[in-house]
DNA sequence: CCTATCTCGGAAAGCGCTTGCCAAACTAGG
DNA sequence: CCTAGTTTGGCAAGCGCTTTCCGAGATAGG
């Protein structure tokens, strides 16, 4: 039961041994820092005055200097480090080295499960290399990511990683653009899971390309007369799902009744209105549902059933994503799965990696057709 | 669709008309400074050069000072300021004022809701008081929470939130402890979400509490053979959980099969295991299982499934944290409700606000037992 | 017209840290 | 014994910003 106290060592380096007393130590020897004073600081000066060297050797064995500083004082320092409680302000440390360890991250939204899953991934790769991740949710507020890029080119941030585009909206994109290359010119890097129009390195999933995908899964599998919960109108990876879809259906020369086609929230409330409006629909009931995200899937699945609908038996439903919490929601959900964590850990390393070639990299990254029961028919009409 | 590029304003003050054109600006007037290189800062000193004013003016036009500088010459610094895409730095700032708006989260895993939901409510607070959120997930990390204090006391954080006690590792207590006092002397506040162990300001989710409510309720609908799914033994929200389910039932005069209380991984796969483990077990099958949280109870009715078990036919359900995501498996979760994202949003509040009493101030959240279908018994037996 | 009071720009001294450079001490070679 | 080479400690000059203090000019009061 080793009680280590006061630990600090937060930078890499500054490795001390822990006293297992409370920081105060015992008496200073010779000038009498205001340690142990609330609010005060105990800075690298303290440390030296104490340890009788001076700032520079203090500083020198205190960061990974490649100046060597002998063992008799280098010991001394750690001891005046451990006495007092030390920890190296990393702020000043940055503003002296120019190089910051921060890598800042802008989602919609993090309770979204789609984001939490990405930012987990990336967190993972983050972590091991000692770098602080600073995260924004920009929920609701149009020009979020354009101010978070600002606010981390303002903290001289190493990375920005910029998950989710937003719509379509061009003035938007250009204000953004332009933070962007404000910021890559200063020296930071950047990168962005989702569409590719920031002409950055992207992780670029296959929003367009899965949907057409399961679209002929669907069609195969004996639906004909669809429907599309198609998400909110300007976003793109609403959109570059409900494209996808058509195509893949076009493929069977399949179409969809365009009144079939309802946009709505990117939420499980906007799955379910959609879903409303699909029910109430006059015409004949379409075999099966697809909604362009999981999320929506759920809040679809919701209101068939409390229009006394089974799914699939009275009709199918498909979702995108797969996400991991939704997995077990009963029917289980045919869906596209994403390799979420994965992306996430694929932009980290993007943005990490020095291999900073003059071109953007742009990585795609395929959905995969996962058929469960939620559109499973029998028997194969027709 | 006014395209507004090179916006700056970071800081809450340093507002600038943005020009329409690439920061590089037009072609500079006095000295010519190492602007449009890549890798490159422009500095205060560049500006003021450029707006032919001295460093000091500069300063006070662009910070929030109190000393109040001409049109002429402060118009003269915007221009500059617009023209060379000037953004001021701020960790250099926050050195040479000795104040950070850093506030680190610690979570164990931000893919989980729980921890996501409550990390959305307290960012919401955050984010309109220009707060730089900074968050690490401590997953498998034992040490995590530690080290994430001693990162955000060499970062000079203005405060930590640390979200989800871990086990009640006495040793690790202790250094986390020792480390969160170092981290309030140094003028930092703390605040965590959970168990009260740590003798700071807490936000305390009543699961005990919770737990023995739901424990009445479900014997009031009839159940009265019951199994736990207990998590992970060394986990205090866990236990907690346990240990008021057991006392609601004790108030009925209802015990429980000790070997029904089945631990196991806090996660979905937890659950499924837990729950296999409940139904192999050659004693009669209980009425009701009571999972602690809504993710285990969610493995829980995947393997019920899969047992060929219907939920609640053949055997009760009920999870713990209402989980928005879950809110639509079917059947409808019977559950106890903890408002998330208010306890994310109160935990900021709580280290934001600067009425710092002596005292640690413990906030008891009550849960609300949610009775949904998976725990419908009929006909009210016995 | 002269002084008391303001207003406002700038020089310079920080904030806490790193690092280029010099010098002292020590080692080795001839 | 002298010189060249190698450690190794410390001075001082930064990093990019804020802020105290001083003084010059403007305004007001008598």
């Amino acid at each position: 039961m080793t009680d280590s106290a006061g630990a600090l060592a937060a930078s890499s380096d500054a490795t001390t041994e822990p006293r297992d007393t409370e920081p105060r130590g015992t008496e200073p020897r010779d000038t009498a820092p205001r340690e142990g004073q609330v609010g005060s600081q105990v800075t690298l000066q303290d440390v030296a005055d104490r340890a009788g060297v001076s700032l520079t050797t203090a500083s020198r064995v205190l960061s990974n200097s490649p100046r060597r500083v002998g063992r008799q004082l280098a010991g001394r320092v750690h001891k005046a480090v451990a006495e007092l409680g030390y920890t190296a302000n990393l702020q000043a440390r940055a503003v002296a080295t120019g190089q910051s360890s921060m890598v800042g991250v802008v989602v919609h939204d993090i309770a979204d499960p789609y984001f939490s899953s990405i930012a987990a991934g990336l967190m993972d790769v983050a972590h091991p290399l000692q770098l602080l991740v600073c995260l924004s949710s920009t929920t609701e507020h149009e020009a979020g990511e354009r101010e978070y890029v600002a606010l981390m080119r303002a903290q001289r941030a190493r990375a920005v990683i910029i998950i989710g585009s937003r719509s379509g909206d061009q003035a938007m994109l250009t204000a953004l653009r332009a933070e962007i290359t404000a910021f890559t010119r200063s020296g930071g890097r950047v990168a962005c899971v989702g569409q590719d129009l920031l002409g950055i390195d992207t992780i670029l999933p296959q929003n367009a390309a899965g949907a057409e995908a399961l679209a002929r899964a669907l069609v195969v599998q004996g639906h004909r007369r669809f429907a599309v919960l198609a998400g909110p109108a300007g976003l793109l990876t609403a959109e570059d799902r409900l494209a996808g879809f058509l195509t893949g259906l076009a493929a069977w020369q399949v179409g969809v009744d365009p009144r079939l086609i309802v946009h709505g929230a990117f939420t499980r409330d906007g799955g379910y209105e959609a879903m409303s409006t699909v029910l109430a629909m006059s015409s004949e009931r379409p075999d099966c549902v697809f909604a362009v995200n999981d999320v929506m899937a759920v809040g679809a699945l919701a209101r068939a059933r409390a229009a006394g609908l089974s799914v699939p038996g009275d009709i199918g439903l498909a979702g995108f994503d797969d996400i991991t919490t939704l997995r077990d929601v009963y029917p289980p959900l045919t869906t596209v799965r994403l390799p979420l964590a994965q992306m996430g850990e694929m932009a980290a390393r993007l943005v990490l990696t020095n291999a900073n070639a003059d071109q953007a990299t742009v990585i795609p990254v395929p959905g995969e057709v996962i058929l469960r029961d939620s559109t499973f028919r029998l028997p194969p009409g027709r």
